[in-house]
DNA sequence: GAAGATATCTGTCAAACGATAAATATCTGC
DNA sequence: GCAGATATTTATCGTTTGACAGATATCTTC
């Protein structure tokens, strides 16, 4: 066997099956990830930084994800795949409800898909890593994972609720029906745009337990006060 | 004259004084940093770029402004300064309707606060560099001039428009005032902190002429609408 | 015009970055 | 146990970064 005729190692792990300690492998690198660019942005966050807090040598990164940019997509897709399971029921929920339902229903479908988005944002399933990382996707848009949320989530969450606040006011989908979901929707995303302020303001270490009820009904409150106008 | 006993040149500019050119030039980088740092946020953008941007040597940003840091707090003051004389104005007025005024009153100020506040967040003094200026450190909370922002604007902002809630509800200055200050401040938030999708949603390619006072009616409505339940 | 002050440029630095190739280690199935 | 597949590490690369020191250019005042 000459030398030129061995392969070479494989630069890329495989797309399907794979080692065991490989899965483990990733799931570690992904958590690193998750924590990292969570606490220091995509752009400040460094590969090396990421694999020394994986406890893995840094081209672990390029075998596993191919890149920075491709880690920073697959920890955008693991909030995705842990946030959006009840997510995406209540969006189907509404979506049917805008094909054959009336004003209530219209309103009620809003709710519904409010407090979803709410818990979404900022219960990423209780590690305050994953919601950290969570936040700062929704301030970076422009980033890999930024951009992901965007278009998969964002986009078609704005258009429902476009159709839901003509629905629910028994009005056109106009200019005024988009201007106000926007602004519904706004309410719900500061507490996790600004999360840190809102946490100073109202003196609270975070939004778990009992709070987390109290701000829901804060906002539906509003919101249909606001959609009865 | 020994080449030892020759003084040094200066590494920084003086506090005060210099010549005119160094103030045009200093201008000129702050419009620099402004377009670059709105465009690639601050850790992406590099002095270089800047430098570039400005037409001068990458030193020339430490002579004027010591660091890249240094810099990014100019340009936030730069905004800090053009978008808030009149938002200085309306939170002075604010405070003193905290200090004797009635439910309505208090009504009345919290909806000139928002108002001055979607002015001061959308519409800085038109020219879309800074607008994307703005947003970018509405975003950035732990950048520089983003810091800055939240220390001197956000967080005020905040806890007065808790207390007009308080007052404008005619209750205590409680979590559930807080929480509705919260929500109604992310209404405004939403239109600069999700600008672009914001503007896919209307179809519209800014926020200027009477797209600016449709927004601010619909803000009102809903702000005055959920203060009445 | 000269001296001192300010501003600008050239050249350079150390550190860090994302990424690659090659070598080595470990796992899996027969 | 062996061969092939997968995983991990070592060594290295070219580039970029923010910043500094020294040299030079320009401005201001007398």
């Amino acid at each position: 066997m000459s030398e030129t005729a061995r392969e070479t190692a494989p630069r890329r792990s495989p797309t399907a099956g794979g080692y065991a300690r490989g899965e483990e492998t990733r799931a570690r690198i992904i958590a690193a990830g998750l924590k990292v660019f969570g606490d220091e942005g995509y752009e400040r966050a460094s590969t090396r930084q990421i694999a020394r807090e994986a406890g893995v040598m840094p081209p672990a990164l390029q075998y596993y994800f191919d890149s920075k940019e491709g880690l920073h997509l697959a920890c955008g897709q693991f909030i995705i795949d842990i946030s959006t399971k009840g997510f995406t029921l209540t969006l189907e929920k509404a979506e049917a409800i805008l094909a054959e339902g009336g004003v209530q229903d219209g309103l009620n479908a809003l709710c519904d898909v409010l407090d979803a988005l709410l818990d979404a944002s900022l219960f990423a399933r209780g590690s305050p890593d994953w919601e950290r990382f969570a936040a700062r996707i929704q301030s970076e848009r422009d980033s890999p994972a930024g951009a992901l949320i965007q278009a998969r989530i964002a986009e078609p969450l704005r258009d429902i609720c476009a159709r839901l606040v003509a629905q629910a006011t028994g009005s056109p989908l106009n200019d005024e029906a988009r201007l106000r979901a926007m602004a519904i929707i706004g309410q719900v995303s500061a507490f996790h745009v600004y999360r840190e302020g809102a946490l100073q303001l109202l003196g609270w270490q975070d939004f778990n337990g009992p709070r987390r009820e109290t701000i829901k009904a804060v906002l539906r409150a509003h919101t249909q006060a606001a959609l009865a106008v």
